[in-house]
DNA sequence: TTAAAATGATAACAAGTGATATATAACGAA
DNA sequence: TTCGTTATATATCACTTGTTATCATTTTAA
């Protein structure tokens, strides 16, 4: 009996996901997602109850998105521990806004999705430690600080602060993380005498 | 001949900053000024020609807090390289919404003002140097390891994803720094090979 | 063919915000 | 004291954005 719907809700949540990606949330509104759809706002708040409500989709897909992007670094044969690294980092150039949101715009809430908590898994410190041969609790204490790291250069690449291309950052980090262990090691070598 | 003013450009300046301080920009509008200050929005549109150019003056407010926190930093006795870093965290912990605001919001515009170009200056480098012992060039290159990992603290910091206390993230930026730089030195040793 | 159902367009309301027109009052020079 | 200057309050306009009321249209079961 009703007439066949022009604007699904799929439809909406993939035009606020692309108009995200561009501007971040300060971009969304309802009358923007009617203009690019060529649609009036109706089909908006028939399929959600409000734009909050539409928010928190979006935001969802944009966690999935940087979900899609750890998990194919973790199926990867060479070097699963540094390429989450580099996905991390290639997440915040390709979606420089969805990492923003996701990791530069935090006050209190969601300490559970951060990186180093959510990626912290026991898997991703055994990954690491067949990279460094360091024991369970010390890789523990080492992946911090290469998280923090690799956080950093994301921050910047995000932002736009610095342009590297993928080999610079590729080189970058690399260097640094085995720089980083060789001192960790010689100096957990120091305090052992 | 005029009435004594109630508000002053400062009165007005100072109120800004300190909503800007709790809330950002976000917070930030002639109403509430007017409602702290327990006046109408007259004075303020009295003082500045625009909402435009308020915001633009509380961001000079907020860049010389900033440059506040480094020049005592690199005035003091004891090691002003470390000093510098921790300087640049401790901003990002007292002021989590202006550290956003300059280095964590931009995205082309003011490359200039970035803690790596601005803090890279001269003295910056060969005050690093009498840490490190390294050449010009050499001290350059790890500058920039060295402030990517500072900057991925204080951007954690800024966030409250982390909240360490002063004397953990001492030990955390020291220890990195130090191991940082025996890695550095031992691959060049490497290279030369 | 008709009627129920619900999609979608139009228009409008409400709240928030920048900005301004107007009136008032304070202040000091004359 | 009077008057010109101008700081401030009040009220208002303009615009943006979330949201909704109203109505026309579409679709299909009967």
């Amino acid at each position: 009996m009703p007439p066949i719907p022009k604007f699904s809700k799929e439809d909406i949540l993939n035009c606020a996901y692309e108009i995200v990606k561009k501007e971040g949330f300060e971009g969304l509104n309802a009358r923007k997602i009617a203009k690019v759809l060529g649609c009036s706002v109706q089909p908006i708040f028939h399929n959600f109850t409000s734009m909050e409500e539409l928010n928190k989709e979006v935001h969802q897909l944009i966690y999935h998105k940087y979900q899609e992007y750890m998990l194919s670094a973790k199926e990867k044969e060479d070097n699963p521990y540094k390429q989450m690294g580099l996905s991390y980092i290639k997440f915040a150039s390709d979606y420089p806004e969805f990492f923003k949101i996701l990791f530069m715009q935090k006050t209190n809430l969601n300490a559970n999705d951060f990186v180093m908590t959510d990626s912290i898994g026991e898997d991703v410190i055994k990954t690491g430690q067949m990279v460094t041969g360091l024991s369970y609790e010390e890789q523990k204490k080492f992946h911090v600080k290469v998280w923090i790291f690799t956080h950093g250069i994301a921050c910047l690449v995000a932002t736009k602060t610095i342009q590297f291309t993928k080999e610079e950052i590729e080189e970058l980090l690399a260097k640094s993380i085995k720089e980083m262990l060789i001192g960790y090691k010689k100096e957990k070598k120091n305090e052992g005498k």
